[in-house]
DNA sequence: CGATTTATGTATTGATCGATACAGAAAGGA
DNA sequence: TCCTTTCTGTATCGATCAATACATAAATCG
């Protein structure tokens, strides 16, 4: 549109990775303006004639994160030849990912910003949004699998596409809390360990945890 | 020790109850101290004389959840028959508190400060312990169970805990995005339909996610 | 009673928050 | 060149943040 006007004298994507950092390290409330105008190498003008405001910024960033850092995580679940698979390629980058030196630990969406309220609505929002998209692509996934015949057709496709986002989810937590990446891995080695037997009993038992089978004969 | 002086004008319990509520709803950041006061119905001098800070405030808070509206969660992991029966019984006192209504959604340690960095330090902290305490106190029942015989002794206690807390830690994103009561119970239904065979495969591989079993072959 | 101790209500503190006003600088268009 | 447009740096805006000073009220102790 306009080439007019004094140019830019920083690299938009350098100041907006920068912010995306910082906002991925700290969340959303804990970092000031003074922190990024520092970080990014600019002024408060120019940071909002750039992004507009902090909020707006922060949901630039989250949309950087998702096509730089936080990449790779969920990009195979489509491309897996298998649901299983595809959910084990998910839990293996995620481990990997969410362990890399050098960077925050854990997933930005998760963890910049988990209140609902208070907080500001649009940046609840797209955090959410963008949690629940995840959620959606797996239980698309099931799906096919089921059309392909992959999984019977009784399994409980949304609830267990609820189980893998919650174990991923939980993974973030789990990370910044100093897990070390072999505790990831283990984490993931359970889901997929027990795989065959979730689905095989899914369907069956989809509103209610069935009680444990008594090897061990409850209490009395 | 002292009974001196003026006594305090309002009950200390229901002023930390009111606390809590607000930063279990809004997270620690997110609350502020116009909030509190107005919420718990006293000044800020009278706070400050009561509770000591913001911080100090909040960190009672969390203890006072443990005690109330967190309680019954966690409570029955070493009373529970087997340690597959605490697990179902942990995920499913999950899926019913984290959905009550009239009281925020998801588990107030995990939600109302996630960061580790740019916040206040004894928060996070005394955050993060809690939610360690209690992956150790899995650890230290499926180390029991081992030790009763009813789990292998090849068993990796330690990732058989973190894929629980992790779970657990999920479904308060979830319950937070709205998941309903059902949908929680699918997750922990899930977990409890892999126990089994989480429980077989524990300990040959812990470290590595291994590959999908090639009902399909992978790609080509 | 008077002295001491503790809590309360009003008003306000300095710091920091996110966001701008303003003037000058650097580009293109005529 | 002069005008318009856009960005930059300085300085600062009003609002809100967590936390207190201060004087007064209400209790116990001697």
């Amino acid at each position: 549109m306009s080439s007019r006007g004094r140019p830019r004298s920083f690299s938009r994507e350098q100041a907006l990775k920068n912010a995306m950092h910082l906002f991925w390290d700290r969340g959303y409330d804990n970092t000031s303006l003074a922190d990024l105008t520092r970080a990014m190498g600019l002024n408060p003008p120019s940071l909002y004639a750039a992004f507009g405001s902090k909020a707006q910024l922060f949901i630039e960033a989250v949309d950087f994160y998702g096509r730089t850092d936080g990449a790779g995580i969920w990009d195979y679940i489509e491309t897996a030849p298998t649901a299983k698979e595809a959910v084990r390629q998910l839990l293996t980058r995620t481990a990997e990912n969410f362990t890399r030196s050098g960077e925050p630990r854990g997933c930005m969406v998760v963890l910049s910003a988990p209140q609902m309220a208070g907080g500001d609505a649009d940046v609840c929002d797209a955090l959410k949004a963008r949690r629940l998209e995840k959620q959606l692509a797996l239980e698309h996934r099931f799906k096919r699998a089921v059309a392909e015949g992959e999984l019977p057709p009784e399994v409980d496709c949304s609830g267990l596409a609820a189980y893998v986002a919650s174990l991923q989810h939980g993974m973030s937590i789990e990370a910044r809390d100093g897990a070390a990446r072999d505790t990831l891995m283990a984490i993931g080695a359970c889901a997929i360990a027990g795989w065959d037997a979730m689905i095989a009993a899914s369907g069956r038992a989809t509103a209610t945890v069935p009680a444990a089978s008594a090897s061990i004969s409850p209490s009395a």
